[in-house]
RNA sequence: GGGCGAUUAGCUCAGUGGGAGAGCGCUUCCUUGACACGGAAGAGGUCACUGGUUCAAUCCCAGUAUCGCCCACCA
C-alpha cells in the first residue's frame, strides 16, 4: 500500500481562516481565474454587480447580496460556463455629496464656499478613499470578479454612454423640459424623483378656515400646510355638488392678502371630504397644480428653495414651519379660523436621503417620458422574456410599470452626470451626444444640473461591456443571465434598467433586447430579532468585525443559509459561530481522511464496496442531485441546509465513525475505505466551494494535489450510486446503534465504559455483516467466559443480550421503557382505528394504506420489543 | 383605498393533503487516538382563531384577529 505523497503536510487541529484567506484571494486573482473571455466558445454567464455606493463602507446587506452572486458565479465557471462577475461601484449622486457636504460643514464649510469645481475635486478624492475600502472588502470576502473590467458610473466610457442614450431620447422626443410640481428637498436644494420621497404617517393638524366675506361663512377650507394659503389661486368644488353651485363663477376674498380668486368646479374635489371645498394652491401642491392647469389659474410660489415664505407681507423670510403657526394666529385674529385645530394624522413625503419634509414645488427641470419604455419592461415579464423570481413579486413590478409617472432626472447637484444640453442666448437648447462638439461662443453655456443617479445605473449591464461601441465583450455577455439583486431597489435600479436596456438594444430581437434574462431578488439583512438593521439603533454590523473574528467562508455560509427566495434575512453573531464550527468541522473530517490516507482515484465496482460505502456513494449523489436543484431556483437557503446536513449528520457522524473499523483492519478493505473517503471529500468540497471558497480550496488542494478548485469541474451526479439496499441496511445498523446508545445512556453506564454484550441477528443482515462496526459505535465487548447477560434489548429480529450487572439505573431504563410503550401503544391505536375505517380503504391511495398497514406491524413489534425488554430488567 | 406576505419548539425560520423539522438556546453524561469550534442521549409545539371541503387538514377554501412590506393625488 503506498501512501499518497501530496497529503504528506499534516493540518493543524483547527482552522484558522486568518492564515489562509488573504493568500489564497491573492493566488487566485493572480492566476486569472475571475477574468472572463468574450472570444470564448463557452457558453456565456455573466452578472452585474448591483454597483455600490460609493458613499462609505460595504454593510452585511451587500456580504449577503455578494455570497449569493459569487456562489452562482463559480458553480458556473465550474460548470464550464465562461464566468464573468462583472465588478464597480457608482457615483451615488446626491447620497455622496451629502456625505462629503457633511464632512466639509465639520470644518464650517459649505459646497459653495469650496465653488464647483473644487467641490467636485473634494468628492473625487473621497470616491478614491472610500471605493479603495469596498474594494477591500470585496477581497477579504472572497468575492469572485473580473478586476480588469472594473468600472465606475462616473468613469470616461460610461460618462459616454450617458450622454448618448440622453441624445437618442431627446432626439426621439422622449427627454424633454417642463415646468411641473416637483418634490423639492429644502435641504439638499434639489428636485427628487417620486420614488426618493418616503411617506410617512406623521402627527400634524387640520385646520379649517373661512374665506371670503367673515360672517357669511360659505366658503370653508381645510388644510394641514397653512401657510400655503399665501399662495391660493383658487378655491374649488366639485361640479355636481349643489350645494355650492351658486358659487361656481364667482369669486372670494383670500385672507391676509387682499387678493380675490375665483371659486371653480373640478372633479378632483371629494365632496364628501371636509367641507366640500378644497383651496387650490398650484405652485405647491400637484393636484392644485392640475386643477390650475385646467382652469388656467395662475401659479404663485410663495416659498423658496430654502423653505422661507416670499410672499410680501408679514411672513416675509419665516421658514415654513414658522410660517404655519404665524398664518393661523394672524388668520385667528381675523377671526378666520372655524374649526379649532385639530390633531390629524396624514401621510407627509420625506427625502429619502436626508428624511426632510418635502416640498412641492414648481420648477422646470428635465424628464423622461416613461410611458413606452414601462410599457416594454412590462411586456418582457408578460412575455416571460424576462422572468422574476420569486413571482410573487410580479404584481409589484406591473402596478409599477404600468401605471409610471414620468422621471424627473434633472438634479440640482454638483456631483453626478452634467446634462448634455447648451442653451444659447436666445433660449434655445441643443442637446450633445458624446460625438458632437458643444456649441461654443457668446451666450451658449451648458445645464448647470446633473442627472439623477439612477440614470447611469439604469446602462449598467451594457455600459459596463462596453456599449455603446458594439464590444465583443457586449455581445458575448448581453443579455446578462441573472441579475441578482434586493427587493428595495425594483423600481429605482431593476425598472430602470430594464426601460433603458430595451431602448438601447431595440434593433435586436426581443429576445436579445432583454438586460438579463433572470431577476433574482433577495431579502434585506435584519438583526437575529428580525429587526432592520441601522446605524441609528445600534445593531448595525461592520462585516469585518465577523470576517475577522470568524472568517469570511463563516460569514458567507451564515448569509446563504439564511437567504429564503425574497425573503428578509435575519442574522445573529451566533450563528456565524455556528457555521465556523461547521467549517472547522470539515476541516477535522478531512484531516481525518488525510491521516488515514484517503485519496482520490478511481473507485471499485459496486460489488467490492461494504454497506457503508455505497450508503454513503448514494447519500451523496441524492445530495449532488438537491443541491442542482435548489441552485437552479436560487434557493440558497436549502443548497446550504442539504450540504450541511450530508457533511455533518452522514458523513461525520456515521460514514467517518463507520470508516474506522476497516481503516483499522487495513489491507484491501481499509484501501476501498480510504478511496471511498476520498471520493466523498472530493465531491463534498466542490459541492461547498461556491459558498465557502477558502477552506474548501486548503481541503480540496490538500486531498488531490491538485491546483485549485476554482476551476475544477462542478460534480455530476451518478444515478448508478443510488443504492436504497445499503440506505436500507445502513438505517438497520443506525436505529440499533442509537437504541443501544440510548439503554446505555439510561442505565447510566458512562459513554467509555466496555461493557460485555452478545449480539444475535440474521446471518446474512446488515447487523451481523458490521457487527464489529456496531460494537465500536456502542462501547460493547464481546462476551467472554462466563458471560450472564442481565438486560436484554431487542430490535426486530436482532437481540443484544447485555450484561448490566453494576448499572446504575435500573429505574430510569424501566421508566423510559414504559413511556415509550405508551407511545407505541397510542401508535397502534392510531394506524389501527385507520386500518378500521372503510372509507379509509376504499378511498385512500394504496401506498397511503400501505404505509399505514406498515405503521401498525411497526408498533406492535415495538410494543412486543418493548415490554420484553421490560420483562428482562433486573429487579 | 389597492396589492403582496406572515402567524409552526424559548429565539430565528424551513416544511408537507395521510407518522410535526433545522440552527441556536436548554437538560444529562463524556477532556474516547479528526474535531470540546467536539461526541452521545434528551426535554420542549392542541402548526393564530372559527367555520367549510375531504375517508383524512398544520397544509386546500372562506372568514376573523394580529403583524410586516409595497403602491396610491385624499385637502
Amino acid at each position: 500500500m503506498t501512501e499518497p505523497t501530496h497529503n504528506a503536510p499534516t493540518l493543524p487541529t483547527a482552522f484558522v481562516p486568518a492564515d489562509v484567506e488573504g493568500p489564497l484571494y491573492e493566488r487566485w486573482v493572480e492566476r486569472g481565474y475571475f477574468e472572463a473571455d468574450e472570444k470564448s466558445d463557452k457558453p456565456p454567464f455573466c452578472i452585474v454587480i448591483p454597483p455600490p455606493n460609493v458613499t462609505g463602507s460595504l454593510h452585511l446587506g451587500h456580504a449577503f447580496e455578494h455570497t449569493l452572486i459569487d456562489a452562482l458565479v463559480r458553480r458556473r465557471r465550474m460548470q464550464g460556463y465562461e464566468a464573468l462577475w462583472m465588478p464597480g461601484m457608482d457615483h451615488a449622486g446626491i447620497a455622496t455629496q451629502n456625505v462629503v457636504e457633511r464632512e466639509l460643514s465639520k470644518q464650517g464649510l459649505s459646497r459653495h464656499d469650496l465653488g464647483r469645481e473644487a467641490f467636485v475635486e473634494k468628492v473625487w478624492e473621497w470616491k478614491a478613499e472610500s471605493g479603495g475600502m469596498i474594494l477591500g472588502q470585496m477581497r477579504r470576502l472572497g468575492d469572485g470578479v473580473a478586476w480588469s473590467r472594473e468600472r465606475f458610473t462616473m468613469d470616461e466610457g460610461l460618462s459616454r454612454a450617458v450622454q448618448e442614450i440622453f441624445k437618442r431620447l431627446y432626439d426621439d422626443g422622449l427627454a424633454y423640459r417642463a415646468e411641473r410640481i416637483i418634490n423639492w428637498c429644502v435641504r439638499c436644494h434639489t428636485a427628487l424623483s417620486d420614488i426618493e420621497v418616503e411617506h410617512s404617517e406623521d402627527e400634524g393638524e387640520l385646520v379649517s378656515i373661512r374665506y371670503g366675506d367673515p360672517r357669511s361663512g360659505q366658503v370653508v377650507v381645510a388644510t394641514t400646510r397653512a401657510e400655503t394659503m399665501l399662495g391660493d389661486t383658487a378655491v374649488a368644488v366639485h361640479p355636481d355638488d349643489e350645494r355650492f353651485a351658486h358659487l361656481v363663477g364667482t369669486e372670494v376674498e383670500l385672507p391676509l392678502t387682499g387678493r380675490r380668486i375665483p371659486i371653480v368646479a373640478d372633479s378632483h374635489v371629494d365632496p364628501s371630504f371636509g367641507t366640500g371645498m378644497v383651496k387650490v394652491t398650484p405652485g405647491h401642491d400637484p393636484n392644485d397644480f392640475e386643477i390650475g392647469q385646467r382652469h388656467g389659474l395662475p401659479s404663485l410660489m410663495v416659498l423658496d428653495e430654502q423653505g422661507r415664505i416670499t410672499a410680501h407681507g408679514p411672513f416675509l423670510g419665516l421658514d415654513r414651519f414658522e410660517a404655519r403657526p404665524a398664518v393661523i394666529a394672524a388668520l385667528r385674529e381675523e377671526g378666520r379660523i372655524v374649526a379649532e385645530q385639530r390633531p390629524y394624522v396624514h401621510s407627509v413625503g420625506h427625502c429619502s436621503r436626508c428624511k426632510t419634509v418635502i416640498e412641492p414645488r414648481l420648477s422646470l427641470q428635465w424628464w423622461v417620458r416613461v410611458g413606452p419604455l414601462a410599457k416594454a419592461a412590462g411586456d418582457a415579464v408578460r412575455d416571460g422574456r424576462v422572468v422574476i423570481h420569486p413571482t410573487e413579486m410580479e404584481p409589484r413590478w406591473f402596478s409599477w410599470v404600468d401605471d409610471m409617472h414620468d422621471w424627473c432626472v434633472s438634479r440640482q447637484l454638483w456631483w453626478g452626470h452634467r446634462i448634455p444640453v447648451w442653451y444659447g442666448p436666445g433660449g434655445e437648447a441643443v442637446c450633445v451626444g458624446p460625438d458632437d462638439d458643444p456649441p461654443s461662443g457668446a451666450g451658449w453655456s451648458q445645464d448647470g444640473d446633473v442627472l439623477d443617479t439612477w440614470f447611469s445605473s439604469a446602462l449598467w449591464p451594457f455600459s459596463t461591456l462596453g456599449w455603446p461601441d458594439d464590444t465583443p465583450a457586449l455581445a458575448k455577455f448581453y443579455p446578462n443571465q441573472v441579475l441578482v439583486t434586493g427587493y428595495d431597489i425594483l423600481f429605482f435600479w431593476v425598472a430602470r434598467m430594464m426601460m433603458f436596456g430595451l431602448y438601447a438594444h431595440r434593433d435586436r430581437s426581443p429576445d436579445d433586447a432583454v438586460p438579463f434574462r433572470v431577476i433574482a431578488l433577495h431579502g434585506m439583512v435584519r438583526d437575529e430579532r428580525g429587526k432592520k438593521m441601522s446605524k441609528s439603533f445600534g445593531n448595525a454590523v461592520d462585516p469585518i468585525d465577523w470576517l475577522d473574528a470568524y472568517g469570511a467562508d463563516a460569514v458567507r455560509f451564515t448569509l446563504a443559509r439564511g437567504a429564503n427566495p425574497g425573503t428578509d434575512v435575519p442574522v445573529g453573531e451566533d450563528w456565524v459561530g455556528a457555521s465556523r464550527n461547521f467549517c472547522n468541522k470539515l476541516w477535522n473530517a478531512t484531516r481525518f481522511a488525510l491521516l488515514n490516507g484517503a485519496r482520490v482515484g478511481p473507485l471499485p465496482p459496486a460489488s467490492d464496496l461494504s454497506a457503508p460505502d455505497r450508503w454513503i456513494l448514494s447519500r451523496l449523489h441524492a445530495t449532488v442531485v438537491e443541491v442542482d436543484g435548489y441552485y437552479e431556483d436560487f434557493q440558497f437557503a436549502k443548497t446550504s441546509e442539504a450540504l450541511f446536513h450530508f457533511a455533518w449528520d452522514e458523513f461525520c457522524d456515521w460514514y467517518v465513525e463507520l470508516a474506522k473499523t476497516p481503516l483499522a483492519a487495513g489491507g484491501d478493505a481499509a484501501e476501498r475505505t480510504r478511496l471511498v473517503l476520498g471520493h466523498v471529500l472530493d465531491v463534498l468540497l466542490r459541492l461547498l466551494h461556491p459558498l465557502t471558497p477558502f477552506v474548501t480550496e486548503t481541503l480540496w488542494t490538500a486531498l488531490t494535489g491538485e491546483e485549485s478548485v476554482v476551476t475544477a469541474p462542478w460534480p455530476v451526479a451518478e444515478p448508478a450510486w443510488a443504492d436504497p439496499v445499503a440506505e436500507a441496511g445502513v438505517g438497520q445498523v443506525q436505529r440499533l446503534v442509537t437504541e443501544v446508545r440510548r439503554f446505555r445512556n439510561d442505565q447510566g453506564l458512562k459513554p467509555r465504559r466496555r461493557v460485555a454484550a452478545r449480539i444475535t441477528a440474521d446471518a446474512d443482515g446488515p447487523i451481523a455483516l458490521h457487527e464489529v462496526e456496531i460494537r465500536s459505535l456502542t462501547w460493547l465487548d464481546r462476551p467472554g467466559d462466563g458471560f450472564t447477560p442481565t438486560a436484554t434489548l431487542q430490535s426486530g429480529t436482532v437481540r443484544v443480550d447485555i450484561d448490566t450487572s453494576d448499572a446504575i439505573d435500573v429505574g430510569a431504563e424501566r421508566r423510559r421503557l414504559e413511556k415509550d410503550l405508551a407511545a407505541a401503544r397510542k401508535e397502534l391505536a392510531q394506524a389501527a382505528a385507520k386500518l378500521d375505517n372503510e372509507q379509509f380503504l376504499a378511498k385512500a391511495p394504496e401506498e397511503v394504506v400501505a404505509r399505514i398497514r406498515d405503521r401498525r406491524t411497526a408498533a406492535e413489534a415495538d410494543i412486543a420489543r418493548l415490554e420484553g425488554q421490560l420483562a428482562a430488567l433486573p429487579g
